[in-house]
DNA sequence: AGGAGTTTGTGAACGTGGGAACAAACCGAG
DNA sequence: CTCGGTTTGTTCCCACGTTCACAAACTCCT
């Protein structure tokens, strides 16, 4: 999903370095991946005014298996009392270090239209561990508008509010065709972390993270296994001869249809 | 990621249905996800008037390595010609029919906020397979609104809407905390496939799909791992003995600080 | 026709992820 | 202190996903 460079290195090295503690050394992706679901369901029991939870309860509130639950938190050390369960504020604090939430991070978003807009007046951002640095747009008509107590800024900004805010995460929410040179400019400036909107794939250098949220990918896939689900009970019949492209130089042992 | 209950049976049920044909038995998960990225890389090189590909070119236009995008297609059929390539017409029509999306389904979006009204305004919905078929909102003062061409309803119409329309699809805009409630409500009026956007785990019965997009997550891996990059420039010391919350009941051996 | 060059489709090896099951560790009662 | 009950941390095993590598199949040139 990450188009990141292999960074991690050989993940069977085997026992290579001796000193190498356990929240060090690699966290699976996977794992990765869901503990920012872990954290918000610790931070739903906190907000309850539950102290502890077993791995059963916050498996159950992070939608997963317990057996999981209790594995992914294993990579990052011991942090449960067996007989007892995990303390809520002592495991919702771990968690947060691990992922590097703790302090804020700056992010800054790039092309401010329809979504670019709903992402500035978002709330959810600065609640958990983010918080918007500038808001930057290309189009000079939007310029200088208040977005959420934000200005929209030029883009051409952009090397200069890296360097000053010292910004590593960039939001991509312009056209697809101008994704690829707007991420080109962000790695350029010093962004380090993409997180693109835009229907593209992207290419970038080495050492940077790009992750990306497709609309439109989603609802197909959610169009297959629905189409699926209609099959096995319809049971179309499969083959609308009519509307199907040929199959162009199949030329199978020269069996034309005439 | 799916939250789907095991539709999909045994995947180890070795030659059990000898007259299964390959593009009618399980296509892999994994699989699933990246056809639309196939797709969108065909209607691209389409556009350009390129008629014909090779796997290589396809990958690198979609991001992935050639032999996993060979072993892709090959869950579908044979549709390339050894020594050519694969006809670019050809192959957009097949992987359009294998996700679903010849014809255009029906989506009705719940909550009409920020984030709604990006999406009733976004283009992209039905460039591709998608129609939106109603806005709901709960919130009488928003219905009435016209969004891209439609009127913000009542989200009491859903049972009504989902009978005439047919539709199989809903997303899910709401704030976090209503966003159970509605899912019961849309999966009780016939919704089969959600797309949620509130950063909540949804319970749904077995033979409903649901697919989250959440922003915050997202951030916050990539947050990961851009503290892993600086980590291992930096070395910042492990262990900032003051902010961390005490473990609560460790008493190892009884050890007390003072 | 035949051979050289290309490119697909797939078998096999390898790595990652998920889940059951269990020993180790902890608590509280007596 | 010991014992029974509880829950974690970890091990083992299997399924899934990725990549390599190559035979099969096709085109084009001679
Ligand atoms: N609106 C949605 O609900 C939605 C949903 C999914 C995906 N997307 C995707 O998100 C992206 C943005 O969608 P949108 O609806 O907000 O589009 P939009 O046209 O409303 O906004 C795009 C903004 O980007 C700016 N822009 C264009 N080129 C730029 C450049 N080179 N540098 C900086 N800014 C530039 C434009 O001035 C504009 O303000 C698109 O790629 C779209 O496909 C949108
Ligand atoms: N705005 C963003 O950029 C953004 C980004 C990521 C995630 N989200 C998530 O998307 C969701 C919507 O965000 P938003 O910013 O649009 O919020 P919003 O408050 O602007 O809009 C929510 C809408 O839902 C409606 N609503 C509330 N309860 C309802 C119910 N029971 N039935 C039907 N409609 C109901 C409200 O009337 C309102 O119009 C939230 O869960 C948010 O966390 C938003």
């Amino acid at each position: 999903m990450t188009s990141r460079g292999k960074r991690f290195g050989a993940p069977h090295d085997g026992a290579s370095r001796p000193t190498a503690d356990k929240s060090e050394r690699g966290i699976p992706e996977a794992t990765v991946a869901r503990l920012p679901v872990y954290l918000r369901a610790l931070v739903t029991l906190s907000d309850r005014g539950i102290a502890t939870c077993s791995s059963e309860e916050l498996a159950t509130a992070a939608g997963v298996n317990s057996a999981k639950l209790r594995k992914d938190l294993s990579y990052l050390g011991s942090y449960g009392t067996r007989g007892v369960g995990y303390d809520v504020e002592y495991l919702r604090y771990q968690i947060a270090r691990e992922i590097g939430v703790t302090q804020d991070w700056p992010v800054v978003i790039v092309g401010i239209g329809n979504l670019g807009h709903a992402l500035a007046n978002y709330s959810g951002f600065s609640s958990r561990g983010f918080r918007i640095a500038a808001l930057l747009d290309a189009d000079p008509g939007r310029q200088g508008e208040v977005v959420g107590d934000l200005p929209i800024l030029a883009f051409d900004r952009i090397e200069e509010l890296v360097a000053e805010h010292g910004v590593a995460i960039g939001v991509i929410a312009t056209p697809a065709p101008a994704a690829q040179a707007v991420c080109d400019r962000l790695v350029a400036a010093g962004i380090t972390s993409i997180l693109n909107f835009a229907p593209t794939v992207l290419a970038v250098p080495e050492g940077v993270d790009v992750r990306k949220v497709d609309l439109s990918i989603e609802l197909q896939i959610l169009a297959y296994h629905e189409q699926r689900k209609a099959g096995l009970l319809d049971r179309i019949d499969p083959g609308l001869p009519d509307t199907t492209p040929a199959m162009p130089g199949k030329t199978t042992t020269a069996k034309a249809v005439g």
